[in-house]
DNA sequence: TTATTTTTTGCAACATTATTGCATTTAGAC
DNA sequence: GTCTAAATGCAATAATGTTGCAAAAAATAA
């Protein structure tokens, strides 16, 4: 599916920072931070732009973002299959690649009284094939 | 176990800083942000010694963080008994509390071939008791 | 005890990530 | 093409975290 596709879908404006950020994110197929994404954008560039348009597309659930040990963020495509679904995401503690494992939904954890839920998150941290094979 | 205690066991040096960090949290009985670490610490306080003590009692297994969407960190002293073992965290989405699971191990995830994994982080959103009472 | 070495501290500077206010521009509806 | 609500760009500000370095404190040796 293509970024203008996407944005009409959810009536959005076809903005060129919306465009860009999808463009970048659907070519890499692997969650991004903000900096790769800047680096594959063309022209200037505004952090704030950025940001406000990375929550619209959040609020529509468009894209989502991964938070590893605070100070590194990596934006992600939702998986138009999988959606909705909570799933997990792996970290490579060598290369710093996250992955969207999002075959791999997430236990539904039993809570103490008086708890409720309505979202779990879950990172698995470790190597990555590519830096398994690095020997 | 009092701070003192603690830093003797593990053969280190008793300063202020870690002494200081160890009260407030104990006390607390919950993890807290850095600030409200701060809050509860008389005289003077200074960031940059704050974490280098932080970096010290981390790698000594004494304390740990949770990290809730970057920009809110808590930090936790680890339960003597299950210690070592991961655990899950939950996050009040209302009140910014956050608490840890102890007694909930986070489930093995099957990951893809080629991928290896030795650490997962679980952070539950919800809603804490207090806050479901609160209507 | 005194001297020497090691560790910890406090401060300034800097880096990164993120948010807000406001004037200007633009996309899309008419 | 005109109009208007939405989005942008820029400056200012905030929060979180790191590094270098000289001073202070603690541990160790003499
Ligand atoms: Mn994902
Ligand atoms: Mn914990
Ligand atoms: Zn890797
Ligand atoms: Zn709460």
């Amino acid at each position: 599916m293509k970024p203008a596709e996407i944005l009409n879908t959810h009536k959005l404006k076809r903005t060129s920072c919306r465009e860009g950020i999808l463009e970048v994110v659907i070519n890499a197929g692997q969650p991004l931070s903000e900096n790769e994404i800047r680096e594959n954008l063309p022209g200037n560039y505004d952090r704030t732009t950025f940001y406000r348009s990375f929550k619209t597309l959040e609020e529509h659930q468009i894209i989502h973002k991964i938070v590893i040990d605070n100070q590194l963020v990596k934006y992600a495509l939702h998986n138009s299959i999988t959606h909705k679904q909570d799933h997990a995401h792996f970290y490579c503690n060598d290369c710093d690649m996250v992955k969207c494992l999002d075959d791999i939904p997430v236990q539904k954890y039993q809570l103490p009284d008086g708890f409720s839920d309505n979202e779990t998150e879950v990172i698995i941290k470790g190597t990555c094939p590519k830096c398994k094979n690095k020997d």
